[in-house]
RNA sequence: GUGGGUGUAGCUCAAUGGUUAGAGUACCGGACUGUGGAUCCGGCCGUUGGGAGUUCAAAUCUCCUCACCCACCCCA
């Protein structure tokens, strides 16, 4: 009772157990089935990379790799971070095993921890899980369509209410390049009405100024719109996108004002939404990044993906009551003077796969029944003299109260009837 | 890094600056060895997050600090 010297769990990081692990095993099995019927394959990378890979990758000056890894020096000196994000590791591992060789594009899932040092708040945390996808080696617009259809067959599947797709084309960096100055020049005379944060955007990222929500209606009105400066293959490919996601019945909404904050972004940029997160509305986000391969050492290669927030699609199947708990559980009520015939019945049971509870607490049968009832058991099944000489046990269903008498060899036959009900 | 909110028993919460900080719930035991989470009785549970100060007297007032939550920034 002493909690002077407990320890706790490190800041930011969280304990998943209970009906949470539940749910978080459930969604997790749910998006790997949907990434495999979309023949995605599966890939593990380490959660430790050389720091240079998510400073060539996500971006010298962008805020994870400025001040939110956690990077440390290691014995033989060499600077290593514990990954932020894995779409970095999956492009590493794609140039450096050479899978340019194989048939492209490569169509890849993820699952893993990452680790950002952030201020946690609700939805986001200093150790998360992320999930994710990502198609190698082909500027299709199909391929980013296909991705999109991923995410979107995410929220079908689990039933999420309240979700949209948001979809905007950052452009190539021609195009981008040139909006930048546009942006530039339309905001320079207005510089001093720009909140102390934009001010600061203004030089380091211009397009983040977009998504501000402090500045006036008036302003953005005058502001630049990015699709009207994209390169006609660009346009081209944005307008395909859309079409594509037509053809595919996906319901999508232009955002001109999404822009992502990772710098190896180009043209379609996409995030699902959640008005039940909070201020921290992202279920997944993602895009394309056709000049991260070659950033990394290997030839040009186009690819797009995406990564989901494990603990914020948690969080939105909590809100909307998804139940995830395998409640499927037999309790064994026994007479003391009949100990072998249940544990011998409760191993039998065991063998022919069901999930059986045998109370380390003996006690009355009412006794018992109320800790049966107290684990939650979908049935109960009392082994007594009378059923010992009888070769059957009594089994009671915990939610209907039924109960009826079973012979011991009928066990199996039963409960796996019971199960397909 | 910057703001705001909250810290009292495992959990949910009480307690005008004034007895030994209390309830409910959970847990354990008994009533109770052939059937439901009940009821009754009993037990266990606190350096009031931590530290300093004001005061005859602090859970309560002041300051500092820590933790959690929420928001900004940014992101999954």
């Amino acid at each position: 009772m002493k909690e002077k010297y407990m320890i706790t769990s490190v800041k930011g990081f969280k304990d998943i157990y209970g009906e949470d692990l539940e749910l978080f095993k459930t969604a997790r099995r749910v998006l790997e089935e949907i990434a495999e019927s979309f023949a995605y394959e599966d890939i593990i990378t380490p959660i430790i990379e050389y720091s240079e890979l998510f400073e060539r990758s996500v971006g010298i000056d962008t805020d994870i790799v400025e001040k939110e890894m956690y990077t440390f020096i290691d014995k033989s000196a060499r600077s290593v971070t514990l990954r932020p994000e894995i779409t970095a590791s999956v492009t590493r591992s794609y140039v450096e095993h050479h899978f340019e060789t194989k048939p492209l594009p490569l169509r890849f899932y993820y699952f893993g921890p990452c680790f950002r040092y952030e201020k946690p708040q609700k939805g986001r945390f200093r150790g998360f899980y992320q999930f994710g996808v990502e198609a190698i080696g082909d500027d299709s617009p199909l391929l980013d369509a296909e991705v999109i259809d991923i995410g979107y067959n995410i929220a079908k599947k689990l039933e999420l209410k309240n979700v949209s797709v948001k979809i905007n084309s950052i452009g190539c960096r021609k195009c981008r390049a040139i909006y930048k100055e546009k942006l530039k020049e339309v905001l320079e005379p207005h510089y001093d009405e720009l909140c102390e944060d934009c001010k600061r955007r203004f030089y380091t990222n211009p397009l983040r100024i977009l998504d501000c929500k402090k500045e006036s209606p008036e302003l953005k009105d005058i502001l630049p719109k990015m699709i009207d400066y994209l390169c006609d293959d660009c346009k081209k490919h944005f307008d395909s996108v859309l079409d594509y996601l037509q053809k595919m019945n996906i319901p999508f909404e232009i955002d001109n004002t999404l822009v992502r904050g990772l710098d190896y972004y180009t043209r379609t940029v996409f995030e699902v939404i959640s008005s039940d997160l909070g201020a921290q509305n992202a279920l997944l986000g993602g895009g394309r990044y056709d000049y991260l391969i070659e950033e990394l050492g290997g030839r040009p290669t186009p690819a797009v993906g995406f990564a989901l927030g494990m603990e914020r699609l948690v969080e939105i199947m909590k809100s909307q009551g998804f139940v995830g708990r395998d409640k499927w559980l037999i309790y064994v009520a026994y007479q003391q003077t009949v100990f072998e015939r249940a544990i011998f019945i409760t191993e039998k049971l065991r063998n022919y796969g069901f999930k059986v509870f045998l109370d380390v607490k003996n006690g009355s049968f009412k006794n018992q029944t109320e800790r049966s009832a107290k684990r939650n058991a979908e049935f109960t099944i009392f082994i007594g003299e009378e059923e010992v000489k009888t070769g059957s046990v009594v089994v009671k269903n915990m939610g209907t109260k039924e109960q009826k008498q079973v012979n011991i060899d009928d066990l199996n036959g039963f409960f796996k009837e019971q199960r397909n009900v």
